[in-house]
DNA sequence: TAAGTGATCTCT
DNA sequence: GAGATCACTTAA
């Protein structure tokens, strides 16, 4: 039996979901093989007054679903070359996400997406199985102890109280 | 250390 | 429509 986190388990603290988030598995359907990796690094975006998120600047195109119910995916392109995967957190109407930065040996939240094929299409739609992209609790909680916290990362624009925040969680080996 | 690369947003 | 910016990676 599966347990594929949903949005029950998205809707509660931005912060706290993200730790909670390491230990857990990212799992992808592709062609017909499963992929399954631990996740290890993630980094927290939370509200509009968060200036390092893109809902700082109130609903856009892009970031319209940040502002849904968490459990969806938020995939977006940066830079002209990468996706980033990020999961949608909180209620409805309050703008977060978790932006998945590492999982398994891949390290770079483009280099996941790139490794997984994972694209804009996957944008805005529910993590489920159906999807063929989700996110697992396999019952191995993450040793606290192992947990760190650090600034996140490629966010100076935001100005030192925002980018200083430590909204960045890394599972050690 | 810097360039690549293109969607998105903020002005006109 | 133009110009700046960007939740990054790679090659040097």
């Amino acid at each position: 039996m599966r347990r594929i986190l949903d949005e029950k388990f998205f809707s509660g603290d931005t912060i706290k979901i993200a730790e909670k988030l390491l230990g857990k598995y990212l799992v992808r359907i592709k062609g017909g093989e499963e992929i399954a990796l631990e996740i290890n690094e993630v980094e927290a975006y939370d509200g509009v007054h968060d200036k390092a998120s893109h809902a700082s600047k109130g609903r856009t195109s892009r970031n319209e679903v940040m502002f849904a119910r968490g459990g969806a995916w938020y995939v977006y392109f940066v830079y002209g070359i990468h996706w980033m995967l990020n999961i949608v957190v909180g209620e409805e109407e309050h703008p977060a996400a978790i932006l998945i930065r590492g999982a398994g040996k891949i390290s770079g939240p483009a280099r996941l997406t790139k490794y997984l094929g994972v694209d804009g299409t996957f944008n805005k739609k529910m993590a489920a199985l159906e999807t063929g992209l989700w996110i697992e609790d396999r019952g191995e909680p993450a040793d606290k102890k192992k947990i760190v916290q650090t600034p996140r990362i490629g966010v100076d624009y935001a100005g030192e109280e925002w980018s200083l925040k430590p909204y960045r969680f890394i599972l050690k080996d």
